[in-house]
DNA sequence: GCCAACGTTGGC
DNA sequence: GCCAACGTTGGC
């Protein structure tokens, strides 16, 4: 953050599915931080891996619920790093392909900042014409890691019922 | 549960 | 490298 930072904060929209994952269960994780692991694409893989950055700002969205949208605020709080589940038979995520000498997947850590006062519902994106070109409400677009401009971002958290100017640079 | 949209795999 | 088959995502 501060001086080592040279790009303006980013905005990035992460999907989960809250039984898998919640925003309720980022807040009850110690200190509120949870690792971002499990991305499975290679174009969100990507975004992770070389864009998203210790400071940006992500909306959590829950896909497969009810309703869905975005639920909560959250910041990056440390940078991609390999993904240990892709190494763990065990874990639904492996990847039997990925070498550890040169690992595929990437996670990244992120720390919840406040739940929404209002859950911003896929309906309310796709009704708000000022989020007509938003990546979520694109039809097919399934994409787990999606950047966000800021102009997107400042409305949704208004139809959160949260001030932009308190997270927006 | 259905199914459209999309990504990945693998035969050729 | 093409592309059909298959698997997954995710809204409805």
């Amino acid at each position: 953050m501060g001086a080592s930072r040279t790009a303006p904060r980013r905005v990035w929209l992460l999907k989960t599915e809250p039984e898998s994952f919640s925003f309720d269960d980022l807040l009850s994780a110690p200190k509120k931080r949870a690792r971002w692991d499990g991305v499975r694409n290679y174009q969100a893989r990507n975004f992770l891996r070389d864009d998203v950055a210790i400071g940006d700002l992500a909306l959590v969205y829950h896909s497969s619920a009810d309703p869905t949208g975005v639920v909560g605020l959250a910041r990056v709080v440390k940078a991609a790093e390999p993904d240990p589940t892709q190494f763990d038979p065990d874990d639904d995520h492996f990847d039997g392909k990925s070498q550890r000498e040169e690992p595929r997947w990437v996670q990244i850590e992120i720390e919840a900042l406040a739940r929404l006062p209002q859950i911003v519902t896929l309906a309310m994106l796709k009704a708000d014409p000022r989020l007509a070109r938003m990546l979520v409400v694109q039809r097919g677009q399934r994409l787990s890691v999606q950047p966000v401009q800021a102009g997107e971002a400042r409305a949704v958290l208004e139809l959160a019922g949260l001030d932009p100017a308190k997270f927006l640079s």
